[in-house]
DNA sequence: TACGAGTGGTTGCGTTTGCAACGAATAACA
DNA sequence: TGTTATTCGTTGCAAACGCAACCACTCGTA
């Protein structure tokens, strides 16, 4: 079990947490007063409620990876900001539904140049092909993680 | 610019950012005890040290994509838990070498297995060719992104 | 040598974070 | 129906984080 000859540039763990970083921060640059006030938790929260609105709050906490008790605190901060609004699920009144307010939909189309204006610039060069091929390989792993995320126990969503 | 079809499904930022947390977030539950009073910016710095010992402590902020402040206040806790050891570049007194302890290193041992395993279940059934373009896309992004972050106006380490 | 600009590291401060303990609502089962 | 176990969200707390101000050291210019 020694001799490992393990380099983090070979792997995935080390790339995407690193590449994903570095995105983060040049978007961040990029976008400045737009992104005032709005921080990691918040914007991972907002991305999913762009993808799909109406999410419960646990949707929230397995998605973004963070724990419960950190999106309660950044929804409580949107929620002043009127950025986004909760409504207790009438089904199953443990469940609290999220929705976007009109700006925090319009926050998407501020947001969305930046991100691909960063990303454009870093892929310069790299074939189509091979980013679909990277994108589609990401996009299996991110399914089966969050899949297996669900049937685990809660806690536990600290990313090292 | 309305009217975005944006899926972040789509997007590295996106896919990249999640993946990460969730292979982390997954690796520090296969690791447990051994990874006891590390932290997310603590296995950023390890990391980096496996790849090459002694590094500057400003070349870890560049590549951590953490800030300077956060940076030295985890290597004083590393320092104090012997897992690294600090000295003043005789050089260039300015900077501080980082070295690993053989406590340090011993880690590296200790995690890898957790590390390896998880990203062999996740990657179970995707094609090694894809994988392969995978890793080599991301890396070339890393590369020109770490590069791009080294001529830039310090600061502004958050990464959204 | 002297002086101003720039770089690397430390520290104070307010905010965010993960964790654990708690409460409310539901589900499972006798 | 009543009792117990689960699940989801909230909150107290200590630790970590980003930011900005600061200090020590080096470098460029004269």
């Amino acid at each position: 079990m020694s001799q490992h000859p393990y380099n983090p540039l070979d792997s995935l763990v080390f790339l995407t947490n690193r590449v994903g970083r570095l995105l983060s921060s040049d978007i961040r640059k990029r976008a400045g007063d737009d992104v005032e006030g709005l921080y990691s938790t918040h914007m991972g929260v907002l991305v999913d409620l762009w993808m799909q609105d109406g999410l419960r709050q646990h949707d929230l906490v397995i998605s973004v990876v963070k724990d419960k008790g950190t999106i309660a605190r950044a929804l409580e901060n949107l929620e002043k900001q009127d950025i986004v609004y909760r409504v207790t699920d009438a089904a199953d009144r443990r469940n609290k539904r999220i929705y976007l307010t009109p700006k925090g939909r319009k926050l998407k189309e501020d947001m969305l140049p930046h991100a691909l204006a960063s990303v454009e610039e870093v892929l310069e060069g790299i074939p189509a092909e091979e980013v679909a091929i990277c994108k589609k390989v990401l996009r299996r792993m991110y399914k089966r993680l969050v899949q297996k995320m669900m049937h685990t126990t809660p806690a536990d969503t600290t990313s090292l």
